[in-house]
DNA sequence: AGGAAACTGATAATGATTATCAATAATAGT
DNA sequence: ACTATTATTGATAATCATTATCAGTTTCCT
């Protein structure tokens, strides 16, 4: 949270209380993916005139300085979600059946990128979706 | 292109002549990532009153019996390409400095899929995207 | 040929995101 | 603490891609 407010500083961001109380969202919502529209409802818990030109902004911004990945799921808008410290994001696997997203931690993508930069590449992140039945989905056939 | 008609045949799709130009339009191009609104713009010329739905529609319906690809690469909008034959789809490498979008035969991912699939998940396809300078972008610095 | 069902184009509607702008708040320097 | 500068805010309107509607047309099976 401190490097979160450094790295603000270091672009020019000032630190408002409409974005400290959508950081508090982030952070108190680890490991799940919100739309932009669901950060604002809680943090209208928190700040109840905050409006939703702000929420944009703000989750924009913390895209921007990778602090917040924003990723789109296939249904039309985006999702947020807090970065990991200092390492690619991870990988998601969407069942197309019930909609559940699982993470995966394994990066495994070493030959693949090397690949790449061989090419004369320079790999700043990348995106892995996988599109697959969930166990639970499997099991109702 | 007789394995198209089948798969439309069998999904009770009927072969229309703005099916087939839109068809045709996938395969005067393939390799390029297109826009529902250019290919509206390249159909158009082969038939010249073809409306806007009835691209989304047509699109959306050759996405579904995977005859094309439907992605976004970050612009907001879904750009399509034409199948490859039997396989996963291709990989993605896009330039965050000139947008460029380079592909990527090799697929590689087999020892992530193992591990998924020891999970019991069965997977349907994926879909990867390389954020990474271009050779030329990185010459220019 | 005949008829059910699928398809079409024009148009309006939707829904997420972005732009505008006057009022307000955060910072840096005194 | 006071002030000037500059960034930020919320309300609102605007944009833009995609979807829904619907009456008229076309496809295709028998
Ligand atoms: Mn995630
Ligand atoms: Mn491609
Ligand atoms: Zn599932
Ligand atoms: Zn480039």
């Amino acid at each position: 949270m401190n490097s979160i407010k450094e790295k603000l500083k270091d672009s020019n961001y000032r630190i408002t209380g409409q974005r400290a109380a959508i950081l508090e969202v982030m952070m108190d919502n680890q490991g799940k993916h919100l739309s932009a529209e669901e950060v604002l409802y809680k943090a209208r818990e928190k700040m109840p005139n905050i409006g939703m030109a702000t929420v944009y902004r703000t989750l924009d911004k913390l895209a921007s300085i990778e602090v917040l990945y924003k990723t789109m799921f296939d249904e039309g808008r985006y999702r947020y979600e807090l970065c990991d410290e200092g390492m690619h994001q991870h990988h998601h696997i969407i069942c197309p059946s019930c909609g559940n997203i699982t993470e995966m931690e394994d990066d495994l993508l070493n030959s693949l990128e090397q690949k790449i930069e061989s090419k004369g590449y320079e790999i700043i992140d990348h995106d892995l979706k996988f599109y697959a039945y969930c166990p639970e989905c499997r099991n109702k056939e």
